[in-house]
DNA sequence: TTGTGTGAAAGTCTTCACAGCT
DNA sequence: AGCTGTGAAGACTTTCACACAA
């Protein structure tokens, strides 16, 4: 069945892990650079440390995808950048609308990356009347009554929403209304969707959280070190969350 | 630091799990809500609700923090904020640096819930002479060259990169050799750092992409329904955009 | 000889389900 | 009676280490 490409190795239950889709993206910007550079064929080892994961994971990743590469040789660049583009979804263009143009919306508007691989700014969308019509990244700000109309008549199925927190779940809802399926939340809120539709969340407070506890984890240890006479370990605290290495010794306050 | 704080637990055998971590901002976030509206108390299910997680999740969360809850009643909402507050360091103050004032940076130096918990810019730095001193978000921007003054003046430990891709990495190197221990990486590329470096990534075309991925799938599935006799899932909206192809291989409705 | 592809082991994270406090 | 706290089971992810293809 399957209109052609029936080529497909046996492998492939269907379903690669969310883990390793979360990671062809990065595989791909580092095959990207390399084909730029005109680089014929790369070793799991290099593609790896330009991704930055290790190379078994890498392989392992690959593996989901089918048998691209050559033993003893390497990968393919241009034939791996078409494979994960393909699997990405990318070699279809994805219309994608912008909701909430304030700073951050802004921001992406003009964000260059964003309209590159795969992806197309179909419309900026604000509430306020005084953007209306106001030219953002070369494109007017299309009022949020427009909003329907825009989505369907684009066929928009990916949306970012960069509102304020308050009012992003109801934008959220219409988009969804409207046929959006995919929704990129910058807006500092969770948000409620019904089955079948994807949210990703981006929010800067909660990474910055997330480093600050790290952060006075550093501090913490180093000042138990100092305590117990063991000079700070060279710059090497348990900077990796998890690191295989012993866990620190003895905290413990016994 | 480090004061007397020796009231922990018995539980608690240093680390929490990243999982966990990368949670508690979210708790936080739904427990200052539930603050600022004066409930007292709130139980596992409720603040689950609220951060989106399940129930079951959220306990086993909080049980790594200690024993916060009372059986048969819930968590106290004020005691709970205070904890996790501590846990993610947040009963300190700190100052953060953003290198990189492009759209991006100044959409980032003007959001409001930057500074609010535990955090403060504490400046503004770009390479461009021609930003030298223009304000942004009521901040005189700094030149690079002031970067390791500032770090150290300042004893910033946190650093946020909106640079473009191609600067970030020497940004990044400065920002080490002068001090930053962790590292919050808007530009589309990897960072390499030495260990007892954090560094966190929030990258848009990345997430997009995965995005794709899935609604790709999406489509897919809806196409081979159809071939297959069944109706699509509810709201079988992306219709005008669909997969490219067929791809869809053995659907297995069961 | 080199470097992929992959079973198997180890490590993490999530979910279940219920004992035990209030 | 209700809801937390948590062992144990299950699912997912990473890492190891080596057979095997080029």
């Amino acid at each position: 069945m399957a209109t052609g490409r029936t080529h497909r190795p046996a492998t492939r239950s269907r379903g690669i892990p969310e883990a390793t889709v979360a990671r062809l993206p990065l595989y791909l910007r580092a095959l990207t650079a390399l084909s730029e550079r005109s680089v014929p064929t790369v070793s799991s080892e290099e593609l790896a440390v330009a991704a930055g994961v290790n190379s078994a994971k890498l392989r392992k990743d690959f593996s989901y995808l089918g048998s691209y590469g050559t033993r003893g040789v390497g990968y393919d660049v241009e034939y791996l950048v078409y494979q994960i583009s393909r699997e990405l979804g990318l070699t279809q263009d994805w219309p994608v609308v912008i909701v909430g143009i304030g700073n951050l919306g802004a921001a992406l508007a003009n964000y260059g990356g964003f309209a590159s691989r795969g992806f197309r700014v179909a419309a900026l969308i604000d509430a306020d009347p005084e953007m209306a019509g106001k030219p953002v990244a070369g494109m007017p700000v299309q009022h949020t009554d427009e909003l329907e109309r825009i989505i369907s008549d684009n066929g928009v199925s990916i949306g970012v929403i960069a509102t304020p927190a308050g009012g992003a779940q109801q934008v959220c809802e219409r988009l969804v209304a409207a046929g959006v399926t995919s929704i990129l939340n910058f807006a500092p809120t969770v948000l409620t969707v019904p089955d079948g539709v994807d949210v990703r969340k981006v929010d800067l407070s909660i990474e910055l959280q997330i480093l600050a506890f790290h952060e006075q984890r550093k501090a913490g240890e180093e000042a138990a070190a100092a305590e117990a006479g063991t000079p700070p370990p060279l710059r090497s605290t348990a900077a990796s969350r998890k690191g295989p290495d012993g866990e620190v010794p003895a905290v413990m306050p016994a």
